[in-house]
DNA sequence: TTGTGACACAATACTTTGTGAGTT
DNA sequence: AAACTCACTTTGTATTGTGTCACA
C-alpha cells in the first residue's frame, strides 16, 4: 500500500523536543494527579500546557525556514529536504516496514500492536494543544495510521511516502544557526523536562515504599533469601543470588500502559510477574527495602536536549527511537531471557524495538541496498557492550548466573555469525534479518536501576549498583559503554529515596567533558536539587563508624579510599575555589579521624567529588578548549596565560597537560580597578599584546607617533596575583581626588577615594555649586548610543564631612523646586481651560449669530465632546449645569469675566447671593437670574 | 568508516570618555 | 551668555560555537 504524506506544517526540533517532555510530563502528572489531584500538580499541568502551546506556536513559524528538513528528519532520518523550489520534482522514497512488522505476534493489554501503540504515542489522546494544531499532525497521523493490522502477519508490507523535493536543494543545505530564542526555548524545554523526569522519578520511588508491594514481594521470596536481610556486613556478594532469584522470577514486556498511574502498575507487574524495565527495577528496589536494605531508585534523566538543533544533528536513530519509545518506556538494557511463559511475541517485539535502534535508523537507504556496515558494527557494539556487563555480572554471580553468562556469549557469537551472513546479504532488511534476534539478548540503553549501600564494600561502605532486571551486581563501570553503544549519554544520572533526590552522574559518567555542555545550568540544577537532596540524604544517610585507630585507619582504608584522599588533597594544590568546594570534605575526612565517624552522604559527596578531580585526560586536543580540570596553552586565549606554569598532568598528542587552576585571566591595570584591584609596584606586565593593525593605525596617525613598547600600539595585561587592593589617594581638606578627566570612576564602592561618597541625586549639581563645596562626576559606566561610547555620570562625589550639609540643602531645593513646579503646572491648567472655555463660548457665539437655527434653543446648548465640561440650560430639563475642571482651580475673577456671556440682548450675572458652595463637593454653583447656572469645581 | 584537527563562518561579547546647532 | 537638549549615526574587533572537510 501507498501513502502519501505532504510535508506541510512539520515540527521543528523544539516541538519534538517538547513533545517529548510533554509525553514525560504527562505520563508523571497523570500518575501524579492520583495521589494529589487538582493541587499543584494541575496547576503545573496548566503551566506546561502554556508552554507546550507556546512551544507549537513558535514551531510552526519556525517551520517557514526549515521545516520540511525537520519534519523529514524527525520521520525517518532521510536525507536533507530543500525548500520547495519552482523546479519541483517529486522524489518516491519507500520505508519497508519489514523491520517493524517482522515477528510481531503479541499484543499489550489494550490488544494494540506496537506498530498501532507508536501511534498513539506520537498523538497522545490527551494532547489536546496538538489536536488545535490541526492539519499538521492530521497529515501525519494519517500516514501511519494506514499501516496494516500487523498481526495479520503482512511480512512485506510497504509504506511508500512521496516527498516534493528539489534535488539540488539538498545539496546546498542552508546551514542555519539557532537563535537566541530558540537556544532559550530549548533550555526552558530542558528544563520543564527535567522537572517532569524528576517528579517521575520520586512517584516510582514512592510506590517503591508501598507496604502492601514491599510484603507480597516478601511473600514470594524463598525461605533462605530472607537472612540476607541479617547479615551484618552487607556485600555485592551477598546481594547476587537476592538478585538471581529476582531475575527468575520477574520478566520483561513491552512498554507499559501509560493510562494507569505507577503504583497500579507495579502492582500489575507484581500480580504477573512481568512488567517494563522501570516496573521490574521498581519492583527489585521494592524488595530490596522491603528487607531493610538501603536503596535507591535510580534512573537516568533522557531529557530533551539543551541545544536547538541538537535533535536533529544527533543520528536520526535517536528521533525514532525516542519517538517510539519515549522516555519511561523500555529502551532500556535489556537481556530478555527466553520465556516459556511468555509469547514469543514478547520478545519478538523487544526485538523488533531493539532492531528499530538501527535498523529504523536509516530505512530509506535500507529499502535501496544492502544494510549498511555502520549499523552493523553498531549492532555489534550493543552485543559487546551487553555481553561485557554480562560477564561482569557472570564474575560477582559467583557462578550463580553462568547459564546466563554462557547463553549470552554463545548468543553473542552466534549473532555476530548472523551479522556476517547479513553483511552478505545483498537483500534489503527482511524478516529472516530480524529474526536473528528473537531469542537472543536484546539490549537498549541502561535507564533504570537500583543501588543498594552494602556496608561490607571497603572500609566505609559502598552504593552498589544493582539491575535486577538483567541480573547484574556492581556493574556500574558498564553502564556507561552500554549507554554510549546505544548512543545515549549520561547527562544526568538521579538516585531517588525518601521522596528526595540526588545526582549521582559522577559515579557513571567517566567522561565528564562530554557531557558538561549538555547539561543544564549548575546553579539552576543545585538549587532545584538542593531541597531533595536533603529529603534522600534524611532517608539514606547514616553514620558509618571507622572504629580503627589512626594508623590503622589509613592502612584500612581501600585503595581507592586512600586515593580519594590524596586526589582531594591535591585538587587542593589545584585551586582555591576547588578548595572551597571541598571544604565540606575535609571536614569529613577530619571528621572521620577524629571522631571515626561520618555519614554516608558526606563519604558520597566526597567520592562524587573525588571522581570529578580525577577524571582521566581527554584524548583529543579540543575536549581542552573548556575542560574544568585541564588545560593545554595552545588553546588559552589572548587573555589567560599559565600560572604557575605546572605542574605537567600528562601529554595530549604532543601538547603538555596542565590543571586548569594554572590558567589564569589577565586583564588591563583599567579593568581590575573596576574591581577595586591595583597593580603592586614594580610588577612588570604578564604578556604584553599588539594591538590589531587598524585600531594601530588609526591611533598612529592620531598620535602622530606608534610606541611598540607598551604605549599606544600595545595592550598591557597583568594577572590577579600582580593586584592589591586599590590604594585611591584620600580626600583633603574637602577636595575630591579626581582623574585625569577631573572625575571620579565609580564602578563600585571600592572605587571611591576615602573620606568622599557618592551621593547619586539627580539635579545636585547646582546645589553644591550653590554651596561651593568640591565635587567630582560621578562616571558610573557606558552606554553605547549613536554608534559610539558615551559615559553615563549618576550622581556627583563629595568629601563625606559636607554629605549632611548637602543633603539639608537639596532637600530644601527639591522641597522649592517642587512647590514651583506645582505653581507652573497649576497656571498652565488654568490658562488651557481659559483657552478652551473661551473656544467654546466663541463657538456658541458664533452659532447663535450665524447658526442656522439660532433660536435660543440652540443657542443655549453646549456641547463638548469627550471633555469634562457640559453646560444646559434649565430648559432641556436634563438637571444642572456643569463646568469640570479636574484640576485647575479657576480664579473667579476669570470665570466670572468667562460667564458673562452675552446671550443676544442678555448678559449672563451671577451675583453673589445666588452662588452657592459643597463643601463636601467642593463645587460652586452660580446662578444667572435668566436661568442659566454653572457649576465650578473648586479645588 | 571514523575520529581528529584545521579551518571557515556566523553569532555574540566586548569595547568604551563627542559635537554642533538650536533652545531655554 | 550659559546651560541644556537633541540629532547625528548605527563601531570594530575578539571570542565562541558550530559545521565542513581533509587526512590518518
Amino acid at each position: 500500500m501507498r501513502t502519501r504524506s505532504q510535508l506541510k506544517g512539520p515540527q521543528t526540533s523544539g516541538n519534538e523536543a517538547a513533545m517529548k517532555a510533554k509525553h514525560d510530563f504527562e505520563s508523571t502528572s497523570c500518575a501524579a494527579s492520583e495521589h494529589d489531584p487538582g493541587t499543584l500538580t494541575n496547576i503545573s499541568v496548566e503551566a506546561v500546557g502554556r508552554l507546550l502551546k507556546r512551544t507549537n506556536s513558535r514551531g510552526s513559524t519556525g517551520t517557514k525556514k526549515h521545516g520540511s528538513k525537520l519534519r523529514r528528519d524527525e520521520f525517518d532520518g532521510m536525507p536533507d529536504v530543500g525548500s520547495k523550489g519552482n523546479n519541483k520534482e517529486t522524489v518516491k522514497r519507500c520505508i519497508r516496514y519489514d523491520a517493524l512488522l517482522d515477528g510481531i505476534t503479541s499484543t499489550d493489554a489494550k490488544g494494540k500492536t506496537p506498530v498501532e501503540e507508536k501511534v498513539v504515542e506520537q498523538n497522545p489522546p490527551s494532547a489536546s494543544p496538538d489536536k488545535e494544531e490541526g492539519t499538521d499532525d492530521s497529515d501525519w497521523e494519517d500516514g501511519l495510521i494506514s499501516v496494516p493490522d500487523s498481526r495479520k502477519h503482512t511480512l512485506a508490507t510497504e509504506v511508500t511516502v512521496e516527498f516534493d523535493e528539489s534535488p539540488s536543494s539538498v545539496k546546498k543545505r542552508s546551514i542555519r544557526r539557532a537563535s537566541a530564542e530558540e537556544k532559550e526555548l530549548a533550555e526552558f524545554v530542558h528544563k520543564v523536562h527535567l522537572l517532569c523526569l524528576i517528579a517521575r522519578g520520586r512517584l516510582v520511588d514512592s510506590a517503591c515504599n508501598d507496604p502492601l508491594i514491599q510484603a507480597s514481594l516478601l511473600s514470594l521470596l524463598p525461605t533462605h533469601l530472607l537472612e540476607i536481610a541479617e547479615v551484618p556486613k552487607l556485600t555485592a556478594e551477598v546481594l547476587t543470588s537476592l538478585v538471581t532469584w529476582f531475575h527468575h522470577s520477574f520478566h520483561l514486556k513491552g512498554s507499559p500502559v501509560p493510562e494507569r498511574s505507577f503504583k497500579s502498575s507495579l502492582a500489575y507487574a507484581l500480580e504477573n510477574r512481568e512488567g517494563s524495565v522501570e516496573e521490574i527495577n521498581a519492583l527489585s528496589v521494592a524488595l530490596f527495602r522491603a528487607l531493610n536494605l538501603t536503596t535507591r531508585f535510580v534512573s537516568i534523566l533522557d531529557v530533551a536536549s539543551l541545544k536547538p538543533d541538537m535533535d536533529i544533528s544527533e543520528c536520526p536513530n535517536q528521533g525514532t527511537t525516542r519517538r517510539e519509545t519515549g522516555i519511561f518506556n523500555s529502551s532500556t538494557l535489556m537481556v530478555v531471557r527466553p520465556n516459556p511463559v511468555s509469547a514469543d511475541g514478547l520478545i519478538d517485539s523487544l526485538a523488533c524495538k531493539a532492531i528499530n535502534v538501527s535498523a529504523e535508523a536509516c530505512p530509506t537507504k535500507k529499502s535501496e541496498g544492502p544494510k549498511r556496515k555502520g549499523d552493523l558494527v553498531f549492532e555489534m557494539q550493543l552485543e559487546m557492550a551487553l555481553s561485557a556487563t554480562a560477564a561482569a555480572a557472570c564474575e560477582s554471580n559467583s557462578g550463580t548466573n553462568l547459564e546466563d553468562a554462557c547463553g549470552n556469549s554463545s548468543d553473542f557469537s552466534s549473532s555476530r555469525k548472523r551479522k556476517k551472513i547479513n553483511k552478505s546479504e545483498e537483500s534489503p532488511v527482511s524478516s529472516q534479518g530480524i529474526s536473528t534476534a528473537v531469542g537472543s539478548r536484546r539490549v537498549g540503553a541502561p535507564l533504570y536501576w537500583a543501588e543498594v549501600y552494602c556496608n561490607g564494600e571497603n572500609l566505609t561502605g559502598k552504593w552498589v549498583h544493582v539491575d535486577a532486571a538483567n541480573a547484574i551486581v556492581d556493574g556500574e563501570q558498564n553502564v556507561e559503554a552500554a549507554a554510549v553503544a546505544c548512543r545515549k549519554s549520561l547527562r544526568y544520572v538521579v538516585a531517588f529515596a525518601g521522596h528526595g533526590a540526588k545526582d549521582v552522574t559522577r559515579r557513571y559518567c567517566m567522561k565528564w567533558y562530554k557531557i558538561a555542555s549538555q547539561r543544564v545550568d549548575p546553579d539552576w540544577w543545585d538549587a532545584v536539587l538542593a531541597p531533595l537532596k536533603k529529603l534522600e540524604s534524611g532517608a539514606t544517610g547514616g553514620l558509618v563508624h571507622l572504629d580503627v585507630n589512626p594508623e590503622s585507619a589509613s592502612e584500612g582504608l581501600s585503595t581507592s579510599q586512600k586515593c580519594l584522599q590524596e586526589d582531594v588533597s591535591l585538587g587542593h594544590k589545584f585551586s582555591e575555589e576547588t578548595s572551597k568546594q571541598h571544604n565540606l570534605n575535609i571536614n569529613v575526612e577530619s571528621s572521620a579521624r577524629s571522631s571515626r565517624a561520618a555519614t554516608r552522604n558526606s563519604l558520597e559527596d566526597m567520592e562524587l567529588e573525588t571522581r570529578a578531580l580525577t577524571e582521566p585526560l581527554p584524548t583529543n586536543q579540543q575536549a581542552y578548549k573548556n575542560h574544568p580540570l585541564y588545560a593545554i596553552e595552545k588553546w588559552l586565549t589572548k587573555y589567560q596565560i599559565l600560572h604557575p606554569r605546572g605542574p605537567i598532568v600528562g601529554y595530549c598528542s604532543g601538547h603538555p597537560v596542565y590543571p586548569r587552576t594554572c590558567v589564569q585571566t589577565l586583564q588591563t591595570k583599567q579593568r581590575w580597578l573596576r574591581e577595586g584591584l591595583q597593580v603592586k609596584a614594580n610588577e612588570s606586565p604578564a604578556k604584553v599584546l599588539k594591538r590589531s593593525l587598524k585600531l594601530g593605525k588609526v591611533q598612529e596617525s592620531e598620535t602622530g607617533f606608534f610606541d611598540e613598547d607598551g604605549g599606544e600600539g600595545t595592550i598591557v595585561l597583568y594577572g590577579k596575583w600582580q593586584m592589591e587592593p586599590l590604594q585611591l589617594p584620600c580626600a583633603v581638606n574637602g577636595i575630591v581626588p579626581k582623574n585625569e578627566r577631573g572625575q571620579v570612576d565609580v564602578w563600585s564602592d571600592k572605587c571611591l577615594p576615602p573620606g568622599t561618597v557618592h551621593l547619586r541625586l539627580p539635579r545636585i549639581v547646582p546645589v553644591v555649586k550653590k554651596l561651593e563645596i568640591n565635587f567630582a562626576p560621578a562616571m558610573v559606566g557606558f552606554e553605547f548610543r549613536n554608534g559610539r561610547s558615551v559615559p553615563v555620570f549618576e550622581g556627583i562625589v563629595v568629601c563625606t564631612e559636607f554629605k549632611d550639609a548637602i543633603l539639608d540643602a537639596y532637600q530644601e531645593e527639591e522641597a522649592i523646586r517642587r512647590a514651583e513646579e506645582k505653581k507652573r503646572n497649576e497656571m498652565q491648567a488654568i490658562s488651557r481651560w481659559y483657552q478652551l472655555l473661551s473656544s467654546i463660548i466663541t463657538r456658541q457665539r458664533l452659532n447663535n449669530t450665524y447658526g442656522e437655527n439660532s433660536s435660543s434653543q440652540a443657542a443655549r446648548q453646549i456641547h463638548v465632546r469627550d471633555g469634562p465640561f457640559e453646560a444646559q440650560t434649565p430648559n432641556s430639563r436634563e438637571g444642572r449645569q456643569s463646568v469640570g475642571s479636574p484640576q485647575g482651580y479657576l480664579q473667579d475673577a476669570k470665570m466670572d469675566a468667562l460667564f458673562s456671556v452675552h446671550n443676544e440682548d442678555h448678559e449672563h450675572v451671577f451675583p453673589e447671593e445666588d452662588q452657592s458652595f459643597d463643601d463636601e463637593s467642593s463645587v460652586r454653583i452660580k446662578r444667572c437670574p435668566c436661568g442659566f447656572s454653572v457649576q465650578v469645581e473648586e479645588l
